[in-house]
DNA sequence: TATAACTTTGCAACTATGTTGCAAAATAAA
DNA sequence: TTTATTTTGCAACATAGTTGCAAAGTTATA
């Protein structure tokens, strides 16, 4: 059991917790994006705040997840695609956030055009974040 | 003095108040975004935060200013240009926040081409998110 | 596999951010 | 100018996020 995690910790050179073994598997199961708060509810009083925190902070530095910029102050974190490295976020698709349930989905097969930045700007990420009602909430 | 922002507001039904003009101005001269934080720097002691706080949910309610979708906690709001009104915002431009000083840019002659989502999503807003690092930063 | 070195966790306390109800003040309407 | 309505500021509260430090857990070493 969570050997599939276990590695994907071992190969981003982290020691193997249990907050982090749980906290990743709930991000496999997931099908979209969670936020912090959902993390804490699905865990129940399992794990501190405090490392719920810092296990999220510790995940996007070695380009295991990644943040989704939203406007309603409850950033959401996904797994990253194979391609993102430490320090490097490479998911350039395209994110749907429902205004009423908050769900936030992934639409993996649209991809982001390249956008061209004026001289002196370097690109880092790149969201496409649209938001409105999804399929539930009609 | 302050005719402008003073049309701006009458013409959205709001009644004109010193919070509401100042706040509204400290936009019209700013070139990019600003989170509520700089809103009350800029504005010292004069309001109360909560009033701040009101006063952008009601400019985003009535369509002059829009929300920034951010990766950091810290929405930002923009003028929204002339074609947004209540309810619905049309402000598909892209905007680049750099990661180091956190300034927000416009970059207006960028469109974010029509994204075509699955069926029973309906779309309100877009938003096309670059971050990096910004030409005063690099 | 036992021990040492190192990393992570949980707790406490703190800062920042955002919300709500209500009386007083300001604005708009009559 | 008076009345009706809206907005503001205050207080209190709720949520979100951070930091330092000792205890517990994990990894490396022998």
């Amino acid at each position: 059991m969570h050997t599939k995690v276990d590695h994907i910790l071992k190969t981003h050179q982290l020691s193997v917790t249990e907050s982090r073994k749980n906290i990743l598997e709930l991000f496999k199961q997931s099908s979209g994006a969670l936020a912090h708060a959902d993390i804490e509810k699905q865990t129940g009083e399992q794990f501190d705040r405090v490392t719920i925190y810092r296990t999220l902070q510790t995940f996007v530095e070695k380009g295991i997840i990644h943040t989704i910029p939203t406007a309603d102050n409850a950033v959401r974190y996904a797994l990253c695609r194979d391609e993102c490295s430490e320090g490097r976020h490479q998911d350039d698709h395209v994110h749907f956030i429902c205004d009423d349930c908050g769900t936030t989905y992934c639409l993996d097969h649209i991809n982001i055009p390249a956008v061209k930045l004026p001289a002196g700007f370097e690109t880092k990420q790149t969201d496409l974040i649209v938001s409105g009602t999804c399929k539930n909430c009609g």
